[in-house]
Order: structure tokens, then sequence, then C-alpha cells
RNA sequence: GCCACUGUAGCUCAGGGGUAGAGCACUCGAUUCGUAAUCGAGCGGUCGUCAGUUCAAAUCUGACCAGUGGCUCCA
């Protein structure tokens, strides 16, 4: 057998992968979770054969924490079945961030019966039980899982030709594909999060099943990290905060569309105002109708296949529902570009538009800024020569990667090929890949390869950030089309005086503006850098007799374009202060009579403390107009 | 859309078959203060909506509306 240092090994046959390791040392015989075998993930208690390539897994492989997770699951059923005797049992997979299994049981699990089955799920964990691996015929198993009728229905699903394997851990036995890990003692840190109804095979057709989210890792450390993550994204929630900030509203007249405040307005402008910067150069911002009659529809084909999300107007002449809001731009982008006729010379011609949109998602699957019914996005799309495909992207991604470096937010490239179901020729593909590949890898950023996972009519580059508490959102798209120049017929006259067809790229930064600015509320926790932030100063006097002087900085400060306010409230200067740091307003200039008199304000930035500054109010003005116009983040 | 849970003052929440409570916010008065809550008084609610049960419903029941979590990252 063939180790990875590329050493050899000669083993009695059927010697176990558990062997193997206690061979080569203790130390890796109680590490070991598991083994690849071939490139294959197996249990260690299974016996090797002649001339195996072989690679001992630990707690350290990436491979291995799913493996610790769904054992988790398995441990999870073992203490439910305990504590709750003839409950149904369906899946119980690993999933990225832990794992759940799904039960039948007359009622919803409640908070308390979480807590014992966690306490059941230690008893199991120090009884020790290894996890005991068996082949068994279709009959078998029927007979084996005779009283789980999920059970059952999953093995008759099974192809004739496909090993049946159960696994058995002390009291429970289970369908399962495996591997495990060697014993339930392996689990030492784990936690139950979470019940919740789950349909049985995801079908709300079907029977709802009560379903428990957990969470497991290796090391203690890890899970104390995801449980802060947790509950630092509690604390950061953007309904929560937005309410407290003042910044949007939702309202049950017109649900999944936001009300947005003027703070929140200000913050929507911002980064509009800044996009808008970035794409002085070569865009041109339209405007589209919001209403549409079918017919646009039926030629993009949104009509038959995504007409459900839409929202439908009813035609008072027709008196049909004949007339849509429009759920996105690109068919009213295609129509003016189609409107001219177009020399090879313009190209490439970028469109943006910034209208509202509206999409129809099931009233279940809103979520305060993130899942909405009304957005708008910085919907953009260029029509371009193939020849001009590998430039365009490059720019674009040096766009985007800037963007996003405003704000801090880290950002990670996926590259999406072609899917299973695709239209367009395989030349097409390949051409569109070679192009968007290339474009990648001369930006110098290092990207992930995600095969085929690309939309339907063409490959995309996605955006991943990380934000300041380190989970992924994925924001920014950019997406090679070739259907829709055939659908819209699209044309350029090329240096031929020939007709030919562009084109399209799809692009969008911040996804909608709606769920960024959720995004950037969670990621700053609220606390906006200077640009963003709806109030950047609050001018704070010590008392009456500094009204005046107060009042004439912060008409200076606004004169500056600064959003400066005054809070000449009745109320001591303590209660202020703590009020302007709970409002997160950037800085706290404080006038004295020290300061009235000598025409400066002492500065309280926010969350520093009483580490004051005091500075003259000419060079602290000119300071912040310096912060604003750099966009700088802290 | 489906399942579970939730809906009481602007906000956060307590209460609960017999005429509605707190803190904060807001208003007024006193206080004029040097860096995270000054004191006092006052205003404020058809207890999400609509029905039903009851002598009596904010409380119990049902429907509806809205919100929250979830609804195969396949044994």
């Amino acid at each position: 057998m063939t180790l990875p240092d590329g050493s050899v090994r000669e083993l009695e046959p059927g010697t176990t992968g558990a062997a193997l390791a206690a061979s080569i040392g203790a130390g890796l015989a109680r590490a070991a979770v598991a083994i690849r075998v071939n490139g294959e993930i197996r249990d260690l208690v299974r016996p090797l054969a002649d001339g195996d390539q072989i690679a001992i897994l630990t707690e350290r492989d990436p491979e291995a924490l799913p493996l610790l997770r769904h054992s988790a699951a398995h441990i999870l059923a073992t203490a439910v079945r305990k504590l709750f005797p003839g409950a149904g049992i369906g899946f119980g997979p690993s999933i990225d961030e832990g794992f759940y299994y799904d039960f039948e049981v007359p009622r919803p699990f409640t908070p308390e019966d979480l807590e014992a089955i966690e306490a059941e799920m230690a008893a199991v964990i120090a009884a020790d039980h290894a996890f005991v691996r068996e082949e068994v015929s279709r009959e078998e198993a029927n007979r084996r899982f005779a009283d789980d009728p999920l059970k059952l229905e999953r093995i008759s699903e099974l192809g004739k030709d496909e090993t049946i394997t159960v696994y058995t851990d002390g009291p429970f036995v289970d369908l399962c594909r495996g591997p495990h890990v060697p014993s339930t003692a392996k689990l030492k840190h784990y936690k139950l999060l979470s019940g919740a109804g789950a349909y049985w095979r995801g079908d709300s057709n079907r029977q709802m099943l009560q379903r428990i989210y957990g969470t497991a890792y290796f090391k203690k450390d890890d899970l104390t990290q995801h449980l802060f993550r947790m509950e630092e994204s509690k604390k950061r929630d953007h309904r929560m905060l937005g309410k407290q900030l003042d910044l949007f509203l939702f309202h049950p007249v017109a649900p999944g569309a936001a009300f947005w405040t003027e703070k929140g307005t200000v913050i929507y402008n911002a980064l509009n105002d800044y996009m808008q910067e970035l794409q002085r150069d070569g865009y041109r911002e339209i405007r589209t109708p919001l209403l549409y009659n079918k017919a646009l529809w039926e030629t993009s084909g949104h009509w038959g296949k995504y007409r459900e999300n839409m929202f439908l107007v009813l035609d008072n002449e027709t008196n049909e529902h004949d007339m849509s809001l429009k759920p996105m731009n690109c068919p009213s982008h295609h129509l003016m570009y189609a409107a001219k006729k177009h020399s090879y010379r313009e190209l490439p011609i970028r469109y943006v538009t910034y209208d509202v949109l509206h999409r129809n998602e099931v009233s279940g699957a809103l979520s305060g800024l993130t899942r909405v019914r009304q957005f708008a996005q910085d919907d953009c799309h260029i029509y371009l020569m193939e020849r001009q495909i590998q430039a365009e992207v490059h720019r674009l991604v040096q766009f985007i990667s800037k963007y996003y470096e405003t704000f801090g937010l880290k950002a990670t490239l996926k590259f999406a090929t072609r899917p299973e179901q695709r239209i367009g020729s395989d030349a097409l593909w390949d051409e569109a890949e070679r192009a968007l590949r290339h474009a990648l890898e001369a930006t110098g950023q290092p990207y992930e390869l995600k095969a085929g996972d690309g939309a339907f009519y063409g490959p995309k580059i996605d955006f991943d950030v990380e934000d300041a508490i380190g989970r992924k959102w994925q924001l920014g798209t950019i997406q090679l089309d070739y259907n829709a120049p055939e659908r819209f017929d699209l044309q350029y006259v090329g240096d031929d005086n020939a007709e030919h067809r562009p084109v399209v790229i799809h692009r969008a930064v911040n996804g909608s503006f709606e769920r960024f600015i959720a995004i950037l509320i969670e990621h700053f926790a609220g606390a906006f850098p200077l640009w963003l932030a709806p109030e950047q100063v609050r001018v704070v006097p010590i008392s009456d007799a500094q009204h005046e002087a107060a009042e004439a900085m912060t008409a200076t400060l606004r004169d500056a374009g600064i959003r400066a306010t005054l809070d000449d409230r009745n109320e001591t200067l303590n209660y202020r202060i703590r009020d302007g740091e709970m409002a997160k307003v950037p800085y706290l200039a404080v006038v004295g009579q020290r300061e009235a008199e000598g025409g400066t304000v002492a500065v309280r930035a926010r969350g520093e403390g009483t580490k004051q500054e005091v500075i003259a109010l000419t060079a602290f003005t000119a300071r912040l107009v310096e912060d604003v116009r750099a966009r700088k983040l802290g």
C-alpha cells in the first residue's frame, strides 16, 4: 500500500485502516477519523486491499468535519429515539454550518426538549458506541426498517446495483451511506441550535417532519467561535438596527417593500452617488418604463417561465392582466439597444439603470431588506463584440473589487462554467469560458472554479464577500449571455459592412441596494463610516451660553457639505453625549465656553470615549470634507 | 404557498374572562451642566383585523393580515 509521502507499506491482507494507523503510531491511531482509499473516503474499520493508495484522515483534514457532523446527526437520532420512542426518522445529513436530522413526531420539539436531547446525546457519547457498518441485502434492509416508512421509501428508490449499508451505534440503526467517525466518543463539541418544521423531501404536499439543527466541531474554540458569530449576528441584525437607527420601516400595507426614512435615504443616495461616480467613465445611465405589455415578456421568455414571480396589472380596456411591472431591466435595455443601428465603433455600449423592480416572492420568503418584493439593482448590460470580452471583464473585475474594498469587504471570485441545462453550441461555450477565464487570470486575483454552476445562457463570475464577522454573502455577478442577443435580434454593423450579433454581459455589483444596505448595516454594526453616516457630526453646546456659537458652527459645517445637527436640548451634557454615542454618530463636537471663544470644537470620535481632541473648527471641517471625499473607512 | 411560533403605547416588554401596566421616547416645568441616562409632572393604547363563545373577551375559539424561524447542501 502507498502512503501520501510515497512510502510503501506491506501489510497482512485484510488489515483495516485503524490497524494501519496503529502500526504507524499510537498518536495517529488516536487522531485518526477516517481513511481515504484511492480517493474515496471510508470508515477506518474497513479492510484494505493490495495496491491501495492510502491517506489517513485526522481532524485536521477539511474532509473530516462533515463526517463528524454526520455522525453527530446519528447521535442526535440515537438520543431522540431514546426519549421519544417510536419517532420516525427521515434524513440526517451534515450541512455547511453543522447538521440536522428530521423526525416524524406528533408535536414540534420545544426548547426544553432540545435541552433534554442534548443531555441524552452526552450519554450516548459517554457510552462510546462504535459506528458499525454492515452491507445488507434489500430484503434484510426492508426487514430492519419495517417500522420506518420513510427509510423504506428511500430503500425502494435505491438502484439494483447499489450496495445498501446500515450503520449501528449502540441501540440505533440507520440506513446510511456513511462513512462515519469510529465511535460516538469522537464527538466532543456540539450544540443543538433550533427546531423547525421541514417537509419530507422538501415537498409541501408531503408530511411535515420536525427538524433539529445542530452544529459540531473537533475543536472547542471553533464551536465557541461559531456560537459567538451567531450571537454577534443577532446583535447586528439589520432589522433591529434599522429600527433603532431609524433607517427604514416596513408596513403591512406594502409587504416586502421598504419605506426609507430620511436617514436611510442618505445612505441609499450615497451608494447611488458613488456608483454613478465610478461609472462616469463609459457608462450610459438610462431610464426605462416600469410597466410593460406582455409582448415584451413573451420576447424575453419571462412570460412563460417567470410569470408567477411577476406582478400582473389589469388593463382596463382589454380587461386582461396583460401588463406587468418589470422584474428586471434586461429586456428594456435590449429594446433600447435594438431601437438604433449600431456600428462596431460604438461598442461596448454600457447601459445602467437604477429603476425600481418588482418580483412577487412567495409571502413566506420575505425577510427584512434581504428578501423583498420591491428593490433597485445597479443593473448594467454591456453590448460588445466577442473579441472585446476579455478587456471588458478585466475592467469589470477591477471596478467591482475596488467598490467592495471601499467598504472593507473582502471579495472572493468564483468562476462558474457551463451547466447541464444550457443553450448555445459547445464552441460558443468554449469561447465564452476561455475569454472569461483569461480575463480573470489577467487580473491576478485568485478564484475558485465552480464547474457546472453557470447561468443557462452563459458562464459567469460571482463575487462572494466576507463581512466583518466572517460571514459570506454572494453579491456581484458578471454573466456572459449569448441567448438574449438572439431573442431580441440584436445587431451591429462590423468593419466588413455586414450585420453581426453582439454579446451581452449582465453585471450587478450591489445585487440590490436593499440587500446591500442590509449587509452594510450588519457589517458595520450600524456604525457607518463618515461618508455613509446619515448624521456625520452632532454639535453639542455645554450650556445655553454657547447656543449661538454652536448654531453658527453647525451652519459652517453644513455649508461645507457636512451633515451636521445641533443638539441644544434642555438635557445634561452627559445625557446628550450618551444619546449621540447610541445614535452612532461618527463625531460629537462639544462646544463649551473655551471653544466658543476660540473658534474650536472638542471632538469626541465615536467609540473612542473621552479621548477628545480640541481642534479649530476650520481644520476639523477641512478634515471631514477630505475624509468624505476619500470615502475613508474608519 | 405550506408548517410552527409571535402580534399589548412611537420603541423594548410585563400582564391576563370582570373597564389596561413599566422603562425609554415625547410634551411641560425646574435645573445650565466639561464628555455614556438630573428631578418632577403630563400626554399617549378599540391589546394586529374581523367574526364566534360568554352576563362579560385584550385574555378562550376560528378566519384573515403581518412578522419571525424553517420547508432535500438527498440514505
